[in-house]
DNA sequence: GTCTATACTTTGATAGAC
DNA sequence: GTCTATCAAAGTATAGAC
């Protein structure tokens, strides 16, 4: 929201902090990408970025909120937009290829979703449950495209072919992020020929 | 190795020992199934099970050593064997059944999956590739089976499906105990089907 | 070998000074 | 708005009683 730092900076006063969240965010997302979440205590970022882990509660509030906030604001950096009409398949081995640049980022991921299991961790219980059920939606928009048009069988669920086709996603990285001999780009690409519509004749 | 405490229970020993470390593992096991890995530190489950702290790291090393033996134990006890000739997709799908019953140990399974993608936590990282890689391993057998038996297609490589399998599984029991309307059972259903063989004739 | 007592370091959070 | 000081709780390590 680049709107609400102008506003709010005419009118007295806490541009410099809005500015000052944002230069924390953007050093903060270069220490994951390279460092990972795991020896990233808030400490350890805040010595990091030389500020106080005060100052980072000052502006997140918690340790889980800024590991949201990191996520998200280099996931929406990450890459260029994708076309109206890219196939899903097609966009999560997009994702899977440009993750694999940033390893950190893919375990801050995967540390969230761990934290958004237990029962007392409401922030990344809310980041997780949203980001899935938007992507689940956004994602059965493209599949009900791709069947209509023919690009894509149409005998089975999109909603249920979405949540499979993020889980395979997500549980192929990790396995290639363990041993990198699992394979991952094989096993999408298995469901992607999957998904093939059934050729008509031949 | 019920065989080693036998032995050294002869030779004067550390049997008693040995039961008490089982009967930890059987108490942690439950407070785990029951309430998580979340607020389960290694001074709570101490406390909860009437030891101190100094006798878990004792007998387990490390906070970390204990979850991954306290989630081995409980898989190894958790349901039936399967038949040689399962299908692997029943296999995930009774899998699944039965982890519907005990979510504190989809918590820890998930937050040992998550320490491991980090680089500083080597129990971990262990436990998780040599669970996968054996997953992998003995899935992939299975679907050989069924490929050359002719209830699955064989136009598609099997380690590829076994790594898919397990990767769709994982992800759809995370999305399903984040948001119960996630469609796990269905993705299920649609992968099995994908996978079976296409009709000869109709 | 088994286990307790104890101490050490680091963590995330908060209160209050400036 | 930002820092210093302080807190309770965590995981680990060690010494020594039994």
């Amino acid at each position: 929201m680049p709107d609400d730092a102008q506003r709010t900076a005419r009118r007295g006063s806490y541009a410099k902090g809005v500015a000052r969240r944002q230069e924390i965010l953007d050093r903060s997302i270069e220490v994951f990408a390279e460092r990972g979440s795991g020896r990233t205590s808030l400490r350890a970022i805040a010595r990091e970025i030389g500020v106080t882990h005060a100052a980072l509660s000052h502006y997140f509030g918690s340790l889980e909120e800024l590991l949201v906030a990191v996520y998200e604001a280099s996931s929406d950096k990450g890459g260029e937009p994708v076309p109206d009409d890219a196939s899903p398949m097609d966009m999560m081995i997009e994702s899977a290829r440009t993750n694999r640049d940033v390893p950190g980022l893919v375990q801050l991921y995967s540390s969230l979703v761990a934290a958004a299991l237990e029962d007392d961790h409401p922030v990344a219980h809310a980041f997780a449950s949203t980001r899935f059920a938007n992507l689940r939606h956004e994602l059965a928009e493209r599949i009900r495209q791709q069947q209509r048009s023919g690009r894509m069988r149409a005998d089975v669920d999109a909603v249920a072919v979405a949540a499979l086709v993020i889980a395979a996603s997500d549980g192929l990285q990790t396995q290639w992020l363990l041993d990198e001999s699992a394979p991952q780009h094989e096993a999408l690409a298995v469901l992607e020929h999957l998904l093939q519509p059934p050729a008509p004749e031949e």
